[in-house]
RNA sequence: GCUGCUGUAGCUCAGUGGUAGAGCACUCCCUUGGUAAGGGAGAGGUCGUGAGUUCAAUCCUCACCAGCAGCACCA
């Protein structure tokens, strides 16, 4: 006979087995009310799941986190229904809850469109107002197959003939309507409740294979009152503000153009941002032990075929033919084979080792037209690459240090938080086990020593090696891979790089791939949506704008303009005709951090009004002083460290 | 690359089978005004490219290019 603990501790003893509705409703009508489902000895499950033995259990209420799945994981399903429901002849495939919503893919000769939402979610409310209850049946696998094919449901016949024999198969019914499901859900599709939106129909492949059809996926959002949705669609409409793409055009930073597709043409101020973040690196990657070099960017058909990628990676390589020559040259891809040819030029000693070299690479890559996204994903873009040559045992150390560095950095720009996944071995793969094995617990131990915690990502390595990536978001909730650490002994193999090692021996070396940034495009694009623009004084492209109210003023707001720049400040003078609140204005919306107001009393008494983006206070201040204090603020982090505010 | 959508002035966007419009920006004039839009005038587009249908195409059809969303890809 059960009993049931529940989170205070208390426990309710039943004389006969129980389901979850049942002891909700013994411990009172609020809490049977409430429930929507429940823990059971920590697995979230149906209300209605049959207790026989002694549990611990909890309920999930709208409050609790786990509503949030619930609640979009049955949307799907009411999703599912309303639109066999309202277009026969569809079928059904799979609907998880996802992150911040759900979605479902629909196998259908035509494809819907976002005219197709407003049926199709009056339907759901329709379905949502029945109530119907979410019916749990467990059956057998054959039945199940049978069932689902003599429906015309070929893709759930095949999802169950593809479940491991153990796994039960479970069908949930609604009314009529019935799915494959292991759930759980909650009582009734009332329980989904009037908060979603269908937000997009976008195409996915069955089962995320590109050699498969192409599926109908709609997605939707989901909430738990009409509050959050209303927040959360407020919340994609400020993102939308911040999109690089606008405040890359706003601000008059870079542009893109048909005629060349996935490459940037910086303009002026978005070349500032871009010189800022380059130098800043220079200055990190030069006091931490790198060699900076540069390498060509076409080189022989011959040596691609020596490294590998002309097999690998031939049709994304951008291919130069001189005919005179009868040459095939290639626009290089990375910069990692390079720095290979620089390693073995001499001969190398275990006492060069590490040996880091460094290169603000600039590399071309023929990506597929639909992978293309402003300047986050571009063709021709330039990595913040550097390769350690190190040995085995130095691989520890060094990956420590490369994430020491790494934080560092992403701190220095304003990144707090990053995700960090291990990638391990894949299939196919170069290199044996054993030796997969040594990379694989090197990068671990260094994670351990380094105190990163990451999340794994199994068989998504490198073919040559195991690595790490670290993940930056962007406005949209989209993340985006920046930095990596790549293990590498296939390299070094392939291109024969050897040192003389202590021994007197010669000896392969490990090769570490790493970037921070990862692109510059990219990482500047992060950039300017974890900013939305309004820059830290010492990445703006224009840090200050000294703006005139009068005309009289003019040549003391050229002096002042002239003492910010010789203190180093990208400084703009306003001397046009405009009234003062105009001018303001006008900065405000270009992101101008500084705005250095002179009128006839500055000019009488050699003062700036200062005005700081965001804020509506004027701060009044010698000229020396504020010179002094602006260049003191513009300096960039790493200048600045350990040294005392004047 | 795949599915769907989009392409009109520098930007944001409206519009029609009879070759086009707004706001902002821009130029000029008036205005010299103390912290988020002072007023007026003007200039600006072969309606993404190419073909087809039509008496007539920016509008309809097809192809291509580019972009957007998602999927796939990302050494």
């Amino acid at each position: 006979m059960p009993a049931i603990t529940l989170p205070d501790g208390s426990v309710r003893q039943f004389d006969a087995p129980v389901t979850g509705t049942t002891v909700a409703e013994a411990i009172g009508p609020g809490l049977a009310r409430a429930a929507l489902a429940m823990k059971l000895d920590g697995k979230l499950v149906d209300l209605a799941t049959p207790i026989e033995r002694d549990a611990d259990v909890r309920f999930v209420t709208r409050k609790d986190p786990e509503a949030l799945e619930l609640i979009r994981h049955d949307a799907a399903h009411v999703l599912a229904e309303a639109v066999q429901d309202l277009y026969p002849g569809t079928q059904v495939t799979i609907g998880p809850a996802i992150e911040n919503g759900f979605y479902y893919d629909f196998a259908r000769n035509e494809p819907f469109t976002p005219e197709d939402f407003a049926p199709i979610e009056a339907k759901m409310r329709e379905i949502i107002a029945r109530g119907a209850k979410f019916e749990r049946e467990e059956v057998d696998r054959q039945d199940a197959i049978r069932f689902f094919q003599e429906k015309g449901e070929k893709y759930k016949a095949e999802i169950i003939q593809d479940l491991p024999p153990t796994e039960t198969i479970s069908l949930y019914r609604q009314g009529d309507w019935v799915d494959l499901c292991r759930g759980p859900h909650m009582r009734t599709t009332a329980d989904v409740g009037p908060a979603f939106k269908l937000m997009k129909v976008a195409g996915a492949y069955w089962r995320g294979d590109h050699r498969n059809a192409m599926l109908s996926r709609i997605y939707g959002t989901a909430w738990r009152d009409q509050k959050e949705l209303d927040a959360y669609l407020h919340m994609l409409e400020e993102a939308e503000r911040r999109d690089h793409r606008r405040i890359g055009k706003e601000m008059d930073l870079f542009h893109l153009q048909e005629e060349a597709a996935g490459a940037i043409f910086w303009h002026p101020k978005g070349w500032q941002l871009y010189l800022k973040a380059e130098a800043y690196m220079r200055r990190r990657l030069d006091s931490s032990g790198y060699k900076e070099v540069k390498t060509p960017q076409l080189l022989d058909r011959v040596f691609w075929e020596k490294s590998g990628h002309w097999e690998n990676y031939r049709e994304h390589m951008f291919i130069a033919r001189i005919e005179d020559e009868d040459k095939t040259l290639a626009v290089k891809p990375m910069n990692c084979p390079c720095h290979v040819q620089i390693f073995r030029q001499g001969i190398r000693s275990y006492r060069e080792l590490p040996l880091r070299l460094a290169e603000f690479g600039s590399c071309h890559r023929y990506e597929p037209s639909g992978a293309l996204h402003g300047i986050m994903r571009v063709r021709a873009f330039t990595q913040d690459d550097a390769h350690i040559f190190c040995t085995e045992e130095q691989i520890a150390p060094e990956t420590v240090r490369f994430v020491e560095l790494l934080a560092s950095i992403y701190r220095d720009f304003g990144f707090e938080r990053f995700r960090v996944k291990f990638s391990d071995r894949p299939t196919p793969r170069a290199g044996d086990d054993a030796t997969w094995d040594r990379a694989e617990s090197a990068l671990r131990e260094a994670c351990a020593t380094a105190g990163v915690d990451y999340e794994l990502n199994p068989g998504e390595g490198a073919f040559y090696g195991p690595k790490l990536e670290f993940v930056l978001r962007d406005a949209i909730g989209r993340d985006w891979q920046c930095g990596t650490l790549q293990v590498d002994f296939v390299m070094p193999e392939r291109l024969d790089a050897e040192y003389v090692g202590e021994d007197g021996a010669r000896h392969r070396p490990v090769m570490l791939h790493r970037a921070i940034l990862g692109s510059f495009e990219r990482f500047l694009g992060i950039l300017i949506e974890q900013y939305a623009g309004r820059f830290p004084l010492w990445l703006a492209p224009v840090q200050a704008v000294v703006a005139t109210i009068v005309s009289d003023a003019d040549g003391y707001a050229e002096e002042v303009a002239a003492a910010f720049a010789a203190a180093g400040l990208a400084v703009e003078t306003d001397l046009t005709n405009q009234k003062i609140n105009a001018k303001v204005r006008t900065h405000s919306l270009a992101h101008v951090p500084v705005l250095a107001v002179v009128g006839r009393k500055e000019a009488e008494t050699r003062t700036v009004a200062l005005r700081r983006l965001g804020s509506q206070a004027q701060d009044v201040v010698p000229l020396e002083e504020a010179v002094a204090r602006l260049a003191l603020e513009a300096t960039p982090p790493d200048l600045s460290r350990g040294r005392e505010p004047a």
